[in-house]
RNA sequence: GGCGCGUUCGUAUAUCGGCUAGUACUCAAGAUUUUCAUUCUUGCAAGACGGGUUCGACUCCCGUACGCGCUACCA
């Protein structure tokens, strides 16, 4: 990372989701790669609301995008709910601002007033194919070009409702200088005159309100999705109008998350359909009482979801693949995003969640099963759970698993699988096991190591099979061919419950 | 339609003109294990296509194809 930061200027970013629903999975990707890049610069990483379309907010929205970085670890320094000396930073509570910023544009004549209806556009379209309001069909259109001073203040003064359009000057190229693609060139014509306020509510569209804020909360980096891409020239223009370029922030237009198979990106009606959540949290719409899963809910381990969305389009340069977030800060570097669109992969984001809970301690997992067991009305010791956890924790992808895999070690078995008996419980079981049991009670000690070679010779004295001696005690224990070491079982057990369980198996199944 | 962006194994990617294009996930096979897993080993599998530039191109340039995005008084 060496030139696209400016020592002199503080690394200054922002998220800045507009509160329309959940949180898109690829949202946070987008934040988190915000995160790293000021987290590495030292710098400030902000949380802006854009609610400038009160048509679309959804209540509730703007909670959950907020504890959905809680749960990630995603943490802000200043913007909505954390504070911070650039507020407010709700853009519906900068009404003023931009009305202000508005009519500096209007006054320098870079931004006009326009009173055609989105009826009379409509039509205007359907009639016009490709029609487009810019430089060729301004002057056909009514505002406040077409019409006189005394004309619009009178439509004004009226009531008429109008928009702001900013007047886009053709046959420019426009450049956008972006961290990531390098530079693109667009010619300002194939731009219309986009329209930045709208009377109807006071506010400013999105165009508008982000360079004002942008500006205003001296933002230095603007980190977002692909998607912004066509619209970047229009911004760099606006900032020029402004006469801000020297202070524009520099721009990176991240690749987008496609589906995992098919065509297109990876959208919020994806959600269950394809087997897997793209909501950090599950979400229950306020409006049509749809549920959405979340990755939270449906056992993943937010660090599991955070490594897995860095490797999305960034990669350290290297073959590593599972690092902490700290790791991830000081690797970070945008010039290593790739630039094409990446396929979301939840096969991977499995592996990655089995190797979190790996690279947990047993006790970590332990408090995390916790919840589980209680469900299953098991309450068992802490030290117990973390044994068994240290057990069987290598075999599962979720936390929840754990449970298939040791249910068997806190509840005796109360039917036996019919696969493990038919190729485990014949001919001599019954008899070997009875057999087991008696050599058992004469044990003292029964932990698993002083008892496993006790067994082991026992076996050999007898000539048994050790396959088919320790198969049969298995199913016993356990009640079905699984699980971990039999004498770590045993060991868990103790000497009680293990020959209650052998010897009630011995009554069933003799 | 227009404009922009993109294109390496099925997926995520490494390679910043030069060994048999590497790694991880998935899948398959084998080994290990008293069970089931784990683990280990091995294998499968890629530079969209066509032109250039060059001693030499996955890498640079042009074109084509394909994919994606944008094209709202949504963000």
């Amino acid at each position: 990372m060496t030139d696209c930061v400016n020592k002199e200027r503080r690394v200054r970013v922002r998220f800045a989701p507009s509160p329309t629903g959940p949180l898109h999975i690829g949202g946070v990707r987008t934040a988190l790669y915000n995160y790293l890049f000021a987290r590495q610069h030292g710098g400030d990483m902000i949380f802006r609301i854009e609610d400038t379309d009160s048509g679309r907010f959804v209540p509730g929205a703007e909670d959950y995008i907020l504890e959905s970085f809680r749960w990630l670890g995603i943490d802000f320094d200043e913007g909505v709910s954390f504070g911070g000396n650039y507020g407010p930073y709700r853009q519906s509570e900068r009404k003023e601002i931009y009305r202000k910023y508005v009519d500096q544009l209007l006054e320098a004549g870079r931004a006009y007033i326009a009173f055609d209806t989105p009826q009379e556009l409509e039509a205007k379209r359907a009639e016009i194919p490709n029609f487009q309001y810019d430089a060729s069909t301004r002057l056909q259109m009514r505002n406040s070009l077409t019409l006189s001073k005394e004309e619009t203040d009178a439509l004004i003064t009226g009531g008429s409702q109008y928009v702001v359009r900013f007047l886009i000057e053709p046959g420019q190229d426009v450049v956008v200088d972006d961290l990531i693609r390098g530079r693109v060139v667009v010619n300002s014509s194939i731009l219309d005159d986009k329209v930045l306020y709208k009377s109807a509510d006071n506010l400013p569209t999105y165009h508008l309100a982000n360079i004002v804020d942008d500006h205003l909360m001296e933002v230095s980096h603007v980190i977002r999705g692909e998607e912004w891409l066509p619209s970047a020239p229009l911004h760099v223009l606006l900032y020029q109008a402004f006469g801000w370029q020297d202070t524009m922030p520099r721009f990176a237009h991240l690749p987008l998350l496609l589906k995992p198979e098919g065509n297109g990106k990876l959208s919020k009606r994806d959600g269950d359909r394809l087997g897997f959540p793209v909501f950090p949290l599950e979400w229950h719409d306020p409006k049509s009482g749809e549920i959405s899963s979340g990755y939270r809910e449906k056992d993943y381990l937010p660090d599991a979801v955070i490594n897995f969305l860095a490797l999305l389009g960034w990669n350290p340069g290297n073959d590593q693949e599972v690092m902490t977030m700290q790791q991830m800060i000081d690797l970070f570097n945008l010039e290593k995003c790739s630039k094409s669109g990446a396929r979301f992969n939840y096969q991977k984001l499995v592996w990655f969640n089995h190797e979190y809970i790996m690279s947990k301690s047993d006790e970590e997992v332990a408090r995390l099963f916790l919840p589980v067991l209680a469900e299953k009305g098991v309450d068992a010791p802490f030290d117990k759970v973390v044994t068994a956890v240290s057990l069987v924790k290598n075999r599962v992808n979720f936390i929840h698993e754990l449970w298939d895999n040791c249910s068997f070690l806190f509840k005796a078995p109360t039917e036996y699988d019919e696969k493990s008996l038919k190729k485990w419980w014949k001919e001599q079981a019954a008899e070997t096991t009875a057999a087991l049991c008696d050599f058992l009670e004469a044990q003292e000690d029964f932990s698993g190591e002083t008892l496993e070679p006790k067994v082991m010779e026992w076996i050999a004295q007898n000539g048994y099979a050790t396959g088919k001696v320790m198969n049969a005690f298995r199913v016993t224990l356990v009640g079905a061919a699984m699980g971990p070491q039999i004498f770590a079982i045993t060991d868990f057990l103790g000497k009680e419950e293990t020959l209650a369980r052998a010897r009630r198996a011995l009554s069933i199944l003799a």
